[in-house]
DNA sequence: CTACTATATTAGAATATGCTTATATTAGCA
DNA sequence: TGCTAATATAAGCATATTCTAATATAGTAG
């Protein structure tokens, strides 16, 4: 698929006070909102715990619960609480009642970025 | 293609000291070097200084100097330059001197991750 | 009701991050 | 050589992050 058309970044575009400049091409200007959004994301899986437990979680056959969790990474209930509930606000997991455990299993998105750092390391550029 | 087989996580192992609990299933152990680098990356791009300088000098035509990317982002020379270094040796921008410039382009690797972010945004799942 | 278990939330301390300022390096030119 | 420009590196401060410990909430069982 071409990307061109749909890549959100307005191109060719006035930057902000370095019309004349010698050294090179303008600098296009990116969504404000894109680089927020993404950033989102990224920084919510950029952290040890918090992609072991993504990691951990795609690797089940089913959804886990946070005890087992809490037991496979070695922090207190309360880290992986924590970490859990980031990936919750970030989109990356969802999450399921069952009397008083809490079952998480990872989004699409989630699931589609791990998919990605596969592939990166498999085609070994 | 089917991922089942080279996933780099070891499934259905000994979790370790939580073998007989009540609520779930085992939850696999995760390659440590996998979450190690997968991290370097997501972290180094999780930054919206740094993320956004991958996205501006991706959507530029051409490579792109230090000085515009500072103009670009308003921050010091010397902010710049310390995000860059990071990129680099995270893997994500390549650079090649000329002259006394320094220009930056994205790896293939920075492509990829960018590319797979718009069609997270475009399938709006 | 009480007691217990699983999870979430709060508070606070230790550490990491990201900037600015100042200084070093490197290249080009007189 | 010395001067200037482009970039890199170092030091240090302000803020953000990520834990642990303590507490709160919800669900289950007696």
């Amino acid at each position: 698929m071409s990307r061109d058309e749909t890549d959100p970044i307005s191109r060719a575009e006035q930057s902000e006070g370095t019309a004349g400049t010698a050294c090179c091409a303008e600098v296009p200007k990116v969504e404000e909102d894109t680089v927020v959004a993404d950033v989102q994301l990224l920084s919510a899986l950029g952290n040890d715990t918090r992609y072991e437990l993504v990691r951990r979680i795609r690797a089940a056959e089913s959804d886990v619960c946070v005890c087992d969790l809490e037991a496979a990474v070695g922090l207190s209930q309360s880290a992986v609480s924590q970490a859990l509930s980031r990936l919750y606000s970030a989109g990356l997991v969802t999450r399921r009642k069952e009397g008083s455990w809490r079952y998480y299993s990872l989004t699409d998105d989630a699931e589609q970025l791990v998919e990605t750092f596969d592939a990166l390391r498999t085609d070994d550029e």
